[in-house]
DNA sequence: CATGAATGAGAATTCATTCAT
DNA sequence: TATGAATGAATTCTCATTCAT
């Protein structure tokens, strides 16, 4: 009940397109196996269910993520330089995990209140810690705006960043760098023009 | 095989708040009779399907949608004042119907390729246009910035709008007015602040 | 849960047609109502149910039947003669009942094993004895060809003329003496020309 | 979604079985299941629906009928002897799919209407064609009595022919081939002794 | 490693029937 | 007499999962 992890790879990446593309719960075993090439059963030898696919899939997603937040927030950098780091690393996991994030991004609320996927939920506190955190220094150090609710800022600068997953496509005309430039400039300056 | 139109409303109601709780695909005809006080099998009396459901929901919300919408695109107003528009009555179809805009943000991807919920995509498209079409007229009339991919900027107006309805409760801390307020404060002049 | 005796004939013939034309099983009470422009609820006021149609529809034309073949066997006619006029009486009632005639050649087989409907088989072999008997005191006169097996010939007989149900309709182009005069030479006599 | 032939095969002979016994409509997957010693549920490994069943069935039956068919239709034979080789072919496929041809008699008028059992209306125009012709012919060369109504005539053959399915046993007193002897002399030449 | 064939739990849906009005 | 709204049992079908080969 386990194999080369090359294949399991192979298998989990083909299994996150197609719960992205349909949705999980919407994604039959036999579609994972349809786009893979084998049978629904054969699945079976490498993964224990399906949705212990999704579990590895979020997991592994939140895992790397977390590594590139965690080198951001401890390198010590200002608030407006921390955000503009954990944007643009959060572009470049849609670039390279487009697929994993765009699960989480429509799964993850519903999924949050079954146990095995509480460190979903166990996530999102520690992304509102260190957003908000950021936010609230910046707002402290005369870098953000003072008169927003802060929460409502950390709401709307999570999310701006993560749908761009329900639409981004790798490869296309910009780079995951250039749209978080541009995504950035937007966030923190706005779109309208200044007198 | 319909029945007295306020019951129908009635149902709709408890189903699109299932719905947007659970996904649709998740959503069972059994956990919307439950919520109604009925049976399963008592929901065909008044629709035909669970899909014919959810159609209902969605297209009635889009309908009303556009009624508005299409008010304020044909008041003549200015770019600025028509983004601005258009976002407050966002807020406020959000805040009157919170749960057809979230079914309405999870599942009209996959819905959209269904001839049944071709509608969704004829929205869609009516949606880039007014959307487009008035921050291509401001940029023109140099109100909106014109360093920026007015498809990004589109595409982060649009998101940033609509993903709130996820996070979104009537009777919260703030009124749909006031969080539209904030919102545009942020989408227009940034969150950073101005030296 | 009973009513004029009018309205019960008028509404089982509205059943016999639609029971006739689809088949019992695959008649809905929906169907039956919608032919007779009231509500599926409403029929169970003059009925105690489907099944009850059914027998009423059944038994009222075996009643009649027998009524007819009763006085033929009473007339003390010669073998010929008897089987002319019950062929003709079963075309009689083709014409005048279509309906239910179609209903008993589908059904009755499978219904026989219902204790309900036990009275179709008792029917069966009444019919059976009143053929099988003729045909054998025909046999014996000299009347019938003593060469063929005399229970194929009994199911020859009766098969050749009820089958006949599943593809008349009254008024067309021969009456029912007609369509029975016919018949029954081609039975009598045969289709090949005789030299 | 398909499977080895055979067992599709013994599967599909236990379900016309079931479906003769019983009629398509009053015949659940679970009693075919339950005939075939498996769930419900394992039929659709094997098929997409009842209704593909009976289809299968079906068109099967109607495939091997007709090779039958055309090849007597082919041969050259005269008026009688065409005749006398539909019907012999015809008790043929009685004996060796009993179940499918009972089928094709309950079933065939009503599900004509459907575009997926379209085939049976054609087929059945097929076997107008055919025996009305051949006993035109058999008409005009003498060979047929010229004062019947010939769609009496046609109607009467094939109805003959085909509601022995309804009885016949296979293994019973008689083989096919006797059968068919006996029809076709009481339809040649009728059931009265010629003085 | 993969297949083929099943299992069994539940899903959506249908429909005869009931009953207060 | 008829309606409107339900009930509840049964039905078709789906699907994750298992397992011998």
């Amino acid at each position: 009940m386990s194999a080369s992890p090359e294949r399991r790879e192979e298998l989990l990446a083909t299994a996150a397109e197609v719960f992205a593309a349909q949705g999980y719960n919407a994604t039959t075993v036999r579609k994972i196996a349809d786009a893979a090439g084998m049978l629904a059963g054969s699945l079976y030898y490498h993964f224990d269910s399906k949705e212990s696919m999704l579990d590895e899939i979020l997991s592994t997603f939140l895992d790397e993520l977390w590594a590139r937040y965690d080198a951001v927030l401890e390198a010590g950098l200002g608030p407006r330089e921390t955000i503009e780091a954990l944007v643009t690393e959060s572009f470049r996991e849609i670039d390279q995990h487009r697929a994993a994030v765009a699960i989480y991004q429509k799964e993850s609320r519903h999924l949050q209140t079954q146990p095995r996927f509480a460190y979903l939920a166990d996530s999102q506190a520690r992304f509102e810690k260190a957003w908000l955190g950021t936010l609230e220094r910046g707002v402290a150090t005369e870098v953000f705006r003072a008169d927003l609710d802060i929460r409502l800022t950390y709401r709307f600068v999570r999310d701006t960043v993560w749908v761009a997953a329900s639409w981004y496509r790798p490869g296309g005309q910009h780079s995951a760098e250039e749209i978080a430039r541009q995504y950035l400039s937007m966030v923190l300056e706005g779109i309208a023009l200044r007198e």
